[in-house]
DNA sequence: ATCCTCTGTAACTTTTGTAGTTACAATTAT
DNA sequence: ATAATTGTAACTACAAAAGTTACAGAGGAT
């Protein structure tokens, strides 16, 4: 499968919208720095719309935070991008008359639950204050060191 | 992107091979109860293998653990299988000229690896025998509750 | 020794979800 | 009014998984 990365490129396009928030933000800018076209990035508005994370701002008509960038996780824009796939998927077509077959759908069920909530809670606690810190500072680092 | 569901059937194999340990086991049995192809099955013993999880019985010619299923987690039958794959995948290709398109990519890896660590922990945490016993256990659960 | 079964693997096809493209009516800014 | 931009829909292109077909080679059965 061609993976998706529609949860990158959303927190790609918050962090955007957050650090140029300055300036007049369209599709098309956006587009030039995730390296995609104009309608995949309003597609990806769209969802993080519908999901309350950002707004469009009655003003000058682009997209804005709906909430403090503190308040919102990486968990809430994975859900709102790419909520409806499993991290691990069940075969769900196995043989209900074979004690394996039969069973191990709901047993790997439980398991892998687990074992995504573990993934989950960590990107849960990760906000997106952090990351658009984290860029901005990398991009200092980045820059202090070509400079030298 | 269709997804996989080599780990899940890797597993089914697994648990197949150790309940039916006395019966002579071939390809064709395994994917019936699978519910695919005999060449997709040979295809999974050849990862299993060449992940040194299971070998070849060179007694009766089918494939057994070799090492203990309390010696084996669901984590190394993960990497035997999909570990090329990562749980989120990043969008390598990103503006670089840009503070957020050239930064983005190493800061997401950072938070990307640890909320794959703690899904990985989990999975590293349950052996195939805990697999083995509660798919067993299942059965049972399932069987008393027809009978009933 | 020959036959039969099964394996391991390669090559090809089918399927399916993502991403990219084209198009256009509706909205907003100037 | 005009131009720019959005939100969507429809379509195409692409990539990965899984299924299929084929077949040489190994081992066991008789």
């Amino acid at each position: 499968m061609r993976l998706s990365t529609k949860f990158s490129d959303a927190l790609h396009l918050l962090v955007f919208i957050n650090v140029f928030s300055d300036i007049k933000i369209t599709s098309d800018l956006i587009a030039i720095s995730i390296k995609t076209s104009p309608v995949v990035v309003r597609r990806l508005i769209g969802s993080l719309r519908d999901a309350g994370i950002i707004i469009n701002d009655p003003n000058n008509h682009q997209p804005i935070f709906a909430k403090e960038p503190s308040e919102i996780t990486m968990f809430d824009v994975y859900l709102a991008t790419e909520g409806h796939t499993a991290l691990f998927e069940i075969d769900h077509d196995t043989n209900a008359e074979c004690t394996v077959g039969g069973n191990i759908q709901e047993v790997l069920n439980g398991f892998y639950t687990n074992a995504e909530a573990a993934a989950y809670k960590e990107l849960n606690r990760i906000s997106m204050q952090e990351v658009i810190d984290q860029i901005l500072i990398a991009d200092k680092l980045k820059k202090a060191r070509a400079a030298q």
